[in-house]
DNA sequence: GATGAATGAGCGTTCATTCAT
DNA sequence: AATGAATGAACGCTCATTCAT
């Protein structure tokens, strides 16, 4: 909800706040992230940051909403082109991976998206609120598809898995992230990772 | 790490200025969080608390390890007796319940953990680089137990499902929280989520 | 290095600043000196102090170059007009002289310098690191006028004799500083004192 | 003036207290001395150092008492067995030559007098009203006795004289101190100065 | 006499936001 | 619409000194 002036703005200077903006909270949590820092980055008068948005949590809604924006349209081109063609199972492992590979090209916005999450600041929370259903319904349509295909069991409770994915997406980066950003490797254990949420980790009959 | 000067104070007053910490550190991130809050909440002089702490960082380290011991004395007590002798996914199922009421009878101390893991604050980031060895070292011995009791497949990939288990275990509380706390239903789903992490999701052979 | 904001300010609030910084730095050493005391003095906001300069060293800089840029001036106006045709110890008295008269004009700024000197603080010591070298090479090229003009011996040590010269100077208006400022009669002895320096104090052949 | 209950101490105690106080006052001016690292240092406990001093100040004025007397009774036993037998520059030359020894005997000590001189605190100065006169004193009876010897001029003004010789003194340790400590050839150039003092730096009659 | 906890004014600095131009 | 100076509450922390035991 940024004011119509920042819309009108020329792109050149929208992308410059923009973009001081994302290194500012990709940097710092919500509290530590400084508005006067990102007016020396973006090189403008601090009284027109006040012009362009209400305040600093109106930008951070913004950046949000950004981060989201381009991760569905990562996601889109990549991987969600026929999700009804696909197995399910399938389907998940390339989006996870397709999660990975974004946060590898794009680490500032992975490390905006943990800010949000893991800093439970009232401002933080309330947008928290905001987007949770989101990423559940998402979630809820690929399963509710996976059921009709046949690839999952028809007795699923589709809410609680949809949050059980939707949980372990989150941390999908958490596992895979070292002090010097994701693990090249990251892509195996996905497999793995599928490999539990298919089949459980207790033995079946026939296992050795 | 508290002084000795803290250690040396009247119970009563110990647990008044814990109390205030906790309050202030469950409401607010490392770095929101106010030490002059605190200092007014707990009634004691400016200068009081800095004969009792180091500094902030010394504080929080300390609430960081009360949190967890009170969290270890609670599974201890009601779960942990005999771990060898209880099937892997009862065990399990009682630690992420006993964990979800641990998290339900002490708001406040879920509230300051969930702030120590998610803030990347230089702090919280050093203090959680500390512990992560111990939380994961904690499921791998679970899981060895569970593979030498034939719960578990033999061709497990150790050190990832342990991982898995902990990241799992964080999130758990995550999965139930609403604005006013805990859900009182949360126990229910817990038992969804063994079942999933034991049969996996996918419809086996026999499965209508 | 004030930042450009200072510099823009309206000049009655540039002095009024300034003003309350040298009285708080003429009164008190570089740590007790408050910038506390200054912002109020100078009745601005205490925001305000920090958008016109760095911090509390970037302010005693400034004021470093104030009172030695202020010196300077005051001796080329009065003194240094034609060093070469002058007698060098008629020079040097007049140099002292105007030194006396300059702290006696200004005592405030003597104070500041005297603070600098004779304060063994990390940022005092460091300014001083940067200053040193100004005051010998002055005096350096002052000897060798003199030695040129006939008026010193040729085989003189010039970069002792600069730093002789160069200590009494510093040393001078403590000879002549009482509770109540400078002495009024400082100026006849500054005769005595360059007596001193061109005769000695041994009697000669000659002599009674 | 130090209470009775410090003069009671067991003499490994006072020296305790002193060294301690000797290391912080040498290390910092006058405001950053830190009482509170005096007790850590001497293992004292905080009130006790209130049963021995009435303040900072009285702390402070016993140490400049114990440099002072220290010195004199280094400079007594090398220096000043028969002043009268020894020609009035010998004798300053031992003395100046004398100090820089001790300077550099007791670097702690040479720093607490800096800091006492160099320092215009409230407290600093009061002190220093109080043992100026001393110093002129003893120059005063020196230049007296060199007058009665025939060793100085005798229109000379000795009180003038006096207060340039305590100068000198005061800056000589300035003149040899490097980052390390006291220059090692610091004794070459005292001859050098006695030679101005003696002489003075204008050519005579005679010289080439 | 010894102890060491208690005190609280004071410090330099930051920062989101406002407001006059 | 743009500017950038102005604002002032709040921060973590230090320290000489007092006081109850």
């Amino acid at each position: 909800m940024p004011k119509s002036t920042f819309k009108n703005l020329p792109k050149e200077k929208k992308d410059r706040i923009i973009d001081a903006a994302i290194d500012e909270f990709a940097n710092n949590n919500y509290h530590k992230a400084s508005i006067t820092n990102i007016i020396e980055k973006s090189n403008i008068a601090s009284g027109s940051f006040y012009q362009y948005f209400e305040n600093k949590e109106d930008l951070f809604k913004h950046l949000i909403n950004i981060v989201g924006q381009r991760k569905l349209d990562y996601l889109d081109k990549e991987i969600m082109q026929r999700p009804d063609e696909i197995n399910f199972f399938e389907l998940l492992k390339k989006l996870y991976q397709g999660g990975l590979n974004f946060a590898k090209e794009n680490p500032r916005l992975l490390s905006i998206g943990n800010n949000l999450v893991n800093n439970n600041c009232e401002v933080c929370n309330k947008i928290m609120e905001e987007l949770k259903p989101q990423s559940d319904q998402f979630f809820k349509r690929l399963i509710k598809m996976g059921i009709k295909r046949g690839d999952l069991k028809e007795d699923i409770d589709v809410e609680f898995t949809a949050k059980f994915l939707t949980s372990i997406n989150y941390s999908l980066s958490d596992f895979f992230y070292t002090e010097d950003g994701l693990n090249e490797n990251a892509m195996v254990p996905v497999e793995a990772l599928i490999e539990i949420i298919k089949d459980g980790i207790k033995p079946k009959r026939g296992d050795k």
